[in-house]
DNA sequence: CTGACTATTAGCCAAAAGTCGAATCAGCGC
DNA sequence: GCGCTGATTCGACTTTTGGCTAATAGTCAG
């Protein structure tokens, strides 16, 4: 089943080197207009790949790996909080990540970085700004809003350890843990996939070892902790042992 | 199975009509050590009850419906977030709680009072503040940190949809339901509260009903909504219908 | 005291979850 | 090409879940 990609743009293709490539992923269809304008007064030509879903940016993702920037919503449906940026830039270090979130907490800026994003773009910021963060990246840097302070850079080791785990998984594994965390059967999944359940069992069962939790309740609580909260929460065993 | 109940102090019991009744529950000793002390100097004679995890505490309040306060910490081992906070307040509505509690976010300080506790002490306050807390709010007042701004004070309404179904359970589901949040298999839940796993399935069919969910993944997700964080998530279905 | 109601407990059974082994296929080094 | 590794797929089998019925015990109104 191949999913209907997101329309191109802007294919004048031939061997500028001055043209970029830029994926814009946000399920708003007139914020990602939004943003491909100002991409727009940032470069000269650009070609420009949108994404609506996990499922189409991870298509487009994989078929353009040398773009040149992602622009990320943090509120996709269906990825929960950062494990989505935490894949994709596991799977792709190469790709610069801005991450143009409705949340403009420090925290969620902070861990935004932490996990990889090479600069934070606030939904609410002025267009002039939005330019100015995009062409910052562009350069290299890592750009955030001002008055932010980054402080303390190091991610809660927990956290760090679920990313990781994140990072091994294939992009189906990853699919299917994350439609999970949506509450689904196997069998939803399988259906939604267009595969059979014995094949998201097996992908199940490879999600829970890589996970290091031995059933889908503990994994989607593991996931649950990349969410867009949890602020300071304390250390916090229990999830293995337990057993008899 | 009687849990070991947790000492209680200063049994002179009679008919004064002076003495108050308080139970504490935090699983720090030290901790639950000073607020005892500050509510020393509160009153004149006191009746203390400690309780360090949610089954002693359900325990306590059950038997002692009309304590005059409760303290309650936020981050007890074996509740996720406002689960134990909305769950008491349903069952014991005329038991003031305040928490006290290590985050001292203004989110979190909203939530608590909207899930109906009386009051909200950061542990990081001084002395003098805790016991001005106290007295507030044994004086029928709703106090907070200074500087905090309680705003709209409605609660987000999935929120209170979940927090509504915990109240509708019975005591030994709630604790059901929060062994499952730990990622906990039947047997296992079974076996800590030594009873036959076919009792733990009946009660999980209960919390599933009541919770308007259909297994247990999605009562996870449930649940993991009333947890410390989640400020300003927006509207986000799922959950339901999905199912073909 | 009796009957209605509810919480708690179990047993039975179908559905879902999870494990294991195996077949297929793509990419990669030699 | 050839073998190797790993991703993806799937069927067979076991365990766990979850819905159903029912028995027991406790509560409460009349």
């Amino acid at each position: 089943m191949a999913p209907a990609l997101p329309h191109k743009q802007l294919k004048q293709d031939t061997t500028l080197t001055n043209k970029s490539t830029f994926i814009v992923a946000d399920d708003h269809p007139l914020f990602r207009e939004a943003l491909i304008h100002a991409i727009g007064n940032c470069v000269d030509a650009a070609e420009i790949i949108e994404a609506d879903s996990l499922d189409t940016l991870q298509v487009v993702v994989d078929a353009n790996p040398e773009a040149d920037l992602l622009l990320l919503d943090l509120n996709m449906p269906g990825v929960s909080g950062f494990s989505a940026l935490a894949y994709i830039r596991s799977k792709h270090e190469s790709l610069p990540t801005v991450i143009v979130s409705a949340m403009d907490d420090p925290a969620v800026i902070r861990r935004s970085i932490q996990h990889g994003a090479s600069g934070f773009i606030p939904k609410s910021s002025a267009i002039s700004t939005l330019e100015e963060g995009i062409r910052a990246v562009l350069d290299g840097e890592v750009w955030i809003p001002e008055g932010i302070d980054l402080q303390d850079d190091r991610l809660d080791s927990e956290e760090a350890k679920i990313a990781s785990a994140l990072s091994s998984l294939t992009p189906h594994q990853f699919r299917v843990l994350m439609m999970l965390g949506e509450g689904l059967l196997n069998k939803q999944i399988a259906y939604q996939l267009g595969v059979s359940e014995a094949t998201i069992k097996a992908h199940m069962t490879a999600v829970l070892r890589k996970m290091g939790v031995n059933n889908r309740t503990q994994a989607v609580l593991a996931v649950q902790r990349l969410r867009i909260n949890a602020p300071a929460l304390m250390a916090d065993e229990s999830m293995n042992d337990a057993a008899s």
